[in-house]
Parts: structure tokens; C-alpha cells; sequence
DNA sequence: TATTGTTATACTCTATAACTATA
DNA sequence: TATAGTTATAGAGTATAACAATA
């Protein structure tokens, strides 16, 4: 099941899981140094390449629309994101990154790669090939 | 950075956050499944195997003391954990699951192997050996 | 009528600060 | 005085339901 802090792990699951909780720590706690919350952070991090419907989003997100409603309004007040009517469709809100967002992913995607690198320099560059490889054929089976 | 949705990994930092995104969503779905949130969830598994006083399970997760206040509070309120002084020290309290936390964690557990198993079944056994072992030198590295 | 998004409401999660009891 | 835990308070994240505007 999920992990236990420094518990031996017994299984691939175990790994995974653990890896997880691992990675999602870092994010965390790099979100909360640059004052974002995690789902603020994906949202950043999917809206640094694409400018989609409020819909779309939420469905990125796995998210009630609702939901994204109160968390773009609050990335809107702090200046992270902008909304615009959409021109095909008078119902839809486009949403995109303000320019000081586009600046703070940029920054905080620099963090995520300075703490996940003392566990990736343990490998050798073969390894992390091969690591990479593993996991890329892993998530592709998925989708 | 943080993954977006389909896109093409470039980097083994990248196909680290995308398979801890990916993986968090999983257990973030069977934790709202089973009346969970991913906290509570992990607590779960914290004290599959413990009997930590609040102070020590509060570090695990990484939670200010009174935050754990309120989802021990919450837990016990369901019968998922119970609360105990501790025998040693006056101010200390322990905790622990209950039976129902325990048939719960179990069941969990199994749901979470079960979402995990499509990803890494498309890998061959000695490919989920290897890909074991390089996730745990990975996360060794790091403690 | 169906869809897009917002608003109202309620609950969980989280932190900070103040407090009680014990060491 | 210092530590373990709870309580009070406030704000973010979340969902459900009701609503307005547009298709």
C-alpha cells in the first residue's frame, strides 16, 4: 500500500508509491516557498503551453468546475493568470498565464529539477536512460 | 517542470513528475472512492504499522501539530483511530487504528495495486525488477 | 433543451497564535 | 522554562446545487 517513511519496500507497488509520496513531497514543499498550493502548481505547470476553457482545465485538473471558478479567481488577484471571453463561443472563458506567471513556472520548474537530482545523480547516465525509458513505456500503457 | 497532460517527456526529471502525478491522481481517486482524503490516506498507512504519538505521526506527514489535531479528531470521530495516553509520558498521546481503520487500510491496499498493475504490466518481469531496484537506490540516495 | 461558467453553501485541510497540562 | 497537545481563528481547496447566459 502506500508508503511508510523508511519502510523496506517489498514490491514494484511499494516502489511506485513510495517514489510518489517522495516527488510529491518536494513539489509540495517547493510550492509552498513560492506561496502556491499544488494545484496551483499544475495548473501553472499545464497552462505554460496551452490556453484552454475554464472546461477543459478543470478536466485536466480533475476538478469541479466550480472548483477552478475559486482557484483561477484567486491566481487572477495575484496577477498569475488572465481570462478571456472566447471568440468562438459566447458561453466559454479562455484562461492563459500572465506574464508574471509565465515567469514563476519557469522559476519554480528550476527548483523542482534541483530537488530531484540528488536522487537521479545516484544513478549512472545508462541507468538513468534506463529509468526514463522504463517509466515513459509505464505511463504511455495508461493512456 | 510538472507534467502536462500527454506531453512528451524530455527529461528523467520530467517522467519523474509525470509518474508521481500520475500515480497521486490514482490514489487521490480510491482515497475520495473510500471517503478519503489523500491525507487521511496516508495516515492510514503510517499507522498500519505504528503506534506513533502525535508529535511523531504530525512529522511524518508533515503537518503542524494542530493540524493533526483536527484529522485525528475527525478519524476518531469515524472509528478509523483511536487515541491513548502515553505510559510514559503525562502530556504524550498515542495513536493507532482501531480494527475498522485496519480492514480499511487492507482494503485500500489492494485498491491501490490493482490501479497501479495496468502501467506496469506492460513491462516484462525482469524489466519490473530492474525498474524496482532503480527507484529504490533512487529514493535511498536521497535519506 | 443542453452547455459554460459563476455563485452560494458547507466541509476538509492547513497554518498561526494562544492556551492547558505535564516534564 | 520547555514540551505535547488542543482550541480558536482564518484562509485555501473541494464538491453539490442553484443560477444566468449562450448555443
Amino acid at each position: 500500500m502506500t508508503p511508510s517513511p523508511s519502510s523496506p519496500q517489498e514490491s514494484l507497488v511499494d516502489a511506485l508509491a513510495q517514489t510518489a509520496f517522495m516527488t510529491m513531497a518536494e513539489l509540495t514543499r517547493i510550492s509552498a516557498e513560492n506561496d502556491l498550493s499544488l494545484t496551483q502548481l499544475r495548473m501553472l505547470a499545464i497552462l505554460r503551453d496551452r490556453r484552454p476553457r475554464m472546461a477543459a482545465l478543470a478536466e485536466y485538473l480533475g476538478l469541479e468546475k466550480s472548483t477552478l471558478s475559486g482557484l483561477i479567481d484567486r491566481a487572477q488577484k495575484r496577477g498569475l493568470v488572465q481570462r478571456e471571453a472566447s471568440a468562438q463561443d459566447g458561453r466559454a472563458v479562455d484562461v492563459f498565464l500572465s506574464p508574471a506567471g509565465h515567469r514563476l513556472a519557469e522559476q519554480v520548474s528550476s527548483h523542482i529539477a534541483d530537488a530531484l537530482a540528488p536522487g537521479t545523480a545516484a544513478l549512472s547516465s545508462d541507468e538513468q536512460r534506463t529509468l526514463q525509458s522504463l517509466l515513459e513505456r509505464m505511463l504511455d500503457a495508461r493512456s
